[in-house]
Formats: C-alpha cells, sequence, structure tokens
RNA sequence: GGAGAGGUGGCCGAGUCGGUCGAAGGCAGCCGCCUGCUAAGCGGUUGUGGGGGUAACACCUCACCCAGGGUUCGAAUCCCUGCCUCUCCGCCA
C-alpha cells in the first residue's frame, strides 16, 4: 500500500509511475475525499478536546457536590455532533484505504520501462543447453516412460492440473526440497514450516488481497489456501516493531503451493509446469531500507546458486514496468533452459517490494539511539519451485536411451541413485 | 464437541461503587549522580499512530488498555458480538 500522505501530496510523481505500468489512475476524487478526510479529524478533534475538558468540570462538580445539568445538558449535543463527525470520518477513511489497497506498488527507476513481457530485459546467462545429438523429449514423455508422474490418475483423485508423483519421481521432489533448505539454511536463512491455510489479513498484507481473490483457494472458514510461501513467511512479523539490531532477518520455508490458475485455460495444459498445488521453497527477507536493492542482488544471486550446483543452465531478466507484479518495486525473473520446449521458462520470481507490503503488514523497526519509527522493506524470491525444477532435471539430464542421469549435487539426497531409467529401478 | 477462566504499556502486574487513567507498583532499558571496580543506592526518564506546529527540535491536540458495536455528559472499568489464549472432559493424526 502507498503512503496516504505521499499520494495527495505527489499526486504527479504516483500518478507518473504508475503510468509505466500503462494504468491510468485518476487520483482526484482520491485527494478530493482526503481534504474532507483531514477536515473532519481536525473538527471532530476539536469536539473532543471540549467533550474531555468538560467533563472534567462535571466530576469537579459532583465531587463538590454541585449542580451539574447545566452543563451534562450542553454536552450531550456536542457528543451526538461528535458521533456524526465518527461515523463520516469511518467512511470516508474507510474509501481511502480501499482506494489505497488496490493502487499497485510503484516501480523503482531501474526498471525497464515497457508495455509487457515484450519490454523485459535480459541481465545476464549462466551455462550453454546442451547439445542432445538426438531429440530431446518432454519431460512428460520422460516422466510416462518411467512411470514417475502420474496425470491421469491424479485426475482422477483431483482433477485437471494436478500431478501424483510415483517412486523415484517422488524421491527426487523430496531431494530437491532438501537439497534447496540445506543450501539456503546454508547460506544464514533461517528454516521455517509456516501455516499453509492462513486468514485474510495475512492475503492483505502481502497483497493478495483484495484485488486478485478470483486467484485463491478459499475454504468455507474464512481461510485461504497459500499461492506462495511469501504470505505467511512476511506475515511472521505482521504488527511488530523489530530491533535495528536484529534485522536484516532471513527466512527460508518449505510449503505446497496453491493456484486457482483462472484465466490461463489453454496454458501449459500438459506437463508439471502449471499446476493447482505445487512445492516451492522460498526464501524471504526483511532488510533496513538502504539495503534493500543490495539485498535484492544477494537474494537472486542464492537463487541462481541452486541453479549452478545443479548445473541447469539459466538466464536472468529484469521485468519490466508493465509486467512486474503488483507488490513488487522491481523483479528478477529467473528461467531455466527446458530443453524439450526448446526455451527458456521461469522457475524463479526475486521482488524488492520496498515498503509497501510492510505498510499493509504494519512491519516496523526503530533505528538505535532514535525515537519513532520505520518500515521495513521486504523481498523474497522462489529458491526454487521444485516442480519445475523436477522439470529441469529431468529434460536437461535426459540420455540418448531415456534415463535420466541425477545431478552429483542430488544424489546424496537420492540414496546414491545416480539414474532413472537403466540401472536397476524402482517403478 | 461439552464445561470453565482470561485478554491492560518491552515484560510482570494493579485498576475500588464508571469521572482528575496513557493508565499505580515492580522489572528491564536510557540519562545523570554517587562509589577504587562491580554490585547496591539516589534523582530523572522511557509507547504507537493521526492532525497542527517548527528550518529542525520544542510544543499543542486527538486517538489507542484484543477487535467491532452499544449504554452514558463521561468507559480500561458496564452490556452485546467476534477473535484469540489457557484449564478440565470427550475425540483424534
Amino acid at each position: 500500500m502507498l503512503d496516504a500522505r505521499f499520494v495527495r501530496e505527489n499526486p504527479d510523481i504516483v500518478k507518473n509511475a504508475l503510468a509505466k505500468r500503462g494504468m491510468d489512475v485518476d487520483l482526484v476524487p482520491f485527494i478530493a475525499l482526503e481534504d474532507e478526510r483531514l477536515v473532519f479529524i481536525k473538527d471532530a478533534d476539536e469536539l473532543r478536546e471540549k467533550r474531555n475538558k468538560v467533563s472534567e468540570e462535571i466530576a469537579a462538580l459532583k465531587r463538590r457536590k454541585e449542580d451539574a445539568s447545566a452543563l451534562i445538558e450542553e454536552m450531550k449535543d456536542v457528543s451526538a455532533r461528535i458521533k456524526e463527525y465518527e461515523e463520516k470520518l469511518n467512511d470516508v477513511g474507510r474509501r481511502t484505504r480501499e482506494f489505497l489497497l488496490t493502487l499497485p506498488n510503484l516501480p523503482n527507476e531501474s526498471v525497464p520501462v515497457g508495455r509487457d513481457e515484450t519490454g523485459n530485459v535480459e541481465v545476464r546467462r549462466w551455462g550453454t543447453p546442451r547439445e542432445f545429438g538426438f531429440t530431446a523429449l518432454n519431460h512428460w514423455d520422460l516422466a510416462e516412460m518411467h512411470d514417475i508422474i502420474d496425470f491421469d490418475r491424479a485426475a482422477k483423485i483431483a482433477g485437471a492440473r494436478f500431478a501424483l508423483m510415483k517412486g523415484l519421481g517422488a524421491r527426487l521432489e523430496r531431494a530437491l526440497m532438501n537439497f534447496m533448505l540445506d543450501l539456503n539454511t546454508s547460506k544464514g536463512y533461517k528454516e521455517v514450516f509456516p501455516p499453509i491455510l492462513v486468514n485474510a489479513e495475512s492475503m492483505t498484507g502481502t497483497g493478495q488481497l483484495p484485488k486478485f481473490e478470483m486467484e485463491l483457494f478459499k475454504t468455507f472458514d474464512e481461510l485461504y489456501l497459500i499461492p506462495t510461501a511469501e504470505v505467511p513467511v512476511t506475515n511472521i512479523h505482521r504488527a511488530e516493531i523489530l530491533e535495528e539490531s536484529k534485522l536484516p532477518l532471513y527466512y527460508t520455508a518449505y510449503t505446497p503451493c496453491f493456484r486457482r490458475e483462472a484465466g490461463s485455460y489453454g496454458k501449459d495444459t500438459r506437463g508439471l509446469i502449471r499446476q493447482h498445488q505445487f512445492n516451492k521453497v522460498e526464501l524471504v527477507k526483511f532488510v533496513k531500507p538502504e539495503n534493500s536493492y543490495d539485498e535484492l542482488e544477494k537474494l537472486t544471486n542464492d537463487a541462481e546458486d541452486i541453479l549452478r550446483k545443479l548445473e541447469l543452465p539459466y538466464r536472468v531478466i529484469a521485468l519490466c514496468t508493465g509486467d512486474i507484479g503488483f507488490s513488487a518495486a522491481k523483479t528478477y525473473d529467473l528461467e531455466v533452459w527446458l530443453p524439450g520446449q526448446g526455451r527458456y521458462r521461469e522457475i524463479s520470481s526475486c521482488s524488492n517490494f520496498e515498503d509497501f507490503q510492510a505498510r499493509r503488514a504494519d512491519i516496523r523497526f526503530r533505528r538505535e539511539g532514535k525515537k519513532g519509527t520505520e518500515f521495513v522493506h521486504t523481498l523474497n524470491g522462489s529458491g526454487l519451485a521444485i516442480g519445475r525444477t523436477l522439470v529441469a532435471v529431468l529434460e536437461n539430464y535426459q540420455q540418448k536411451d531415456g534415463s535420466i542421469l541425477i545431478p552429483e549435487a542430488l544424489r546424496p539426497y537420492m540414496g546414491g541413485v545416480e539414474r532413472i531409467g537403466a540401472a536397476p529401478v524402482c517403478k
């Protein structure tokens, strides 16, 4: 959420920044509402001041056993007017807040300007896509060949866009989770395992609500299935004032993630790329404002490191103003090479939200020796999406005979299994 | 699911028949003083947010005692609803 005061005092800056996102926002009604709100606050405060003063007088009179009925009579009217103002204030305050909650974050100046994903900028590449010397298969063909993912039975159990992992497929999924968590924790990220069902306040804190409810699975108990661990982990510190000395805070979490994928009909209908339920290991940071862009580079590098250790070719994309997410001020996507598709596909998204989420979720810190508080900056990134990493491993490590080598880094997590397919394998 | 208890400032904890309570007291913290050092002791101080004000402080004012309503001239204190926590019973991975 943007700061109400900042918006009303800098409407041009806000309007121009949002224009870069391709939005034409009319701030005039908002500012009018704000002006009204400020007047109400002033008037209501003055009345309340009077009420407080007179109440003391009444109390003093009563203590002296004197008659206070004239004052009480007078205050009845004052109180009634205060109530009127409070109702107006509630109404206006609610409307300004609702408006602000629907405004996305302002892009950072370093974000390339562009209308849509065609405006994204490749920042760097790592690794070289392998020369196969044969036609590389899709991961779903490979998975079927080895009976490690069963989409048909998953559809029977749950529906489309679900997967049943079996045998070494399930083992590989688990190996990736553990490998990533171990690597992340070795870099100082604290491992947490949060609730994956959260309340509306948490969803509002990170920006999923109120605008994107249609993308979420909701239960009958007013709880939502998380679309990413970003939600519960960022909300760990909701409504808290942190000590400066505790910052930065780094967390990593494995969680399942759930997305309705409304509006993605016909996209990635086969395979593991786009599922209603998938596993992900997430990185989350709480940092001081002056460090947040350094921290974004470091976080992105930490996510990249996972791909490097798995020896999977990837590239880093700086999303342009028209393509960054609602809450983000800047985002790098990591895209891994998928031979089966012959192109790079998103496997991680690393963002700096600056104080956008912190303001919504009320996460502040106090500087040593200074009075007052400031909002922290929050960041997060996938480190990494497990399902898509598994896809990348299957497709990049496939051999001519159809077997799949296990990346060196994962073998300790696979009980020593080096290959899916040719060698003795459990099916 | 059934039966009770409770939610107060960084923490502990007091708030009597509603009135001078932003809230006693203690601890922790901070600033002084004192003391060979440390401890103890003495004095002072220490919440958050909004509005106004200032070059910046200062300062003025309003709100906040889980949340939202209600009663009242006036509520931390009374009433209602919700949320959460704890204890006991039942049930269960």
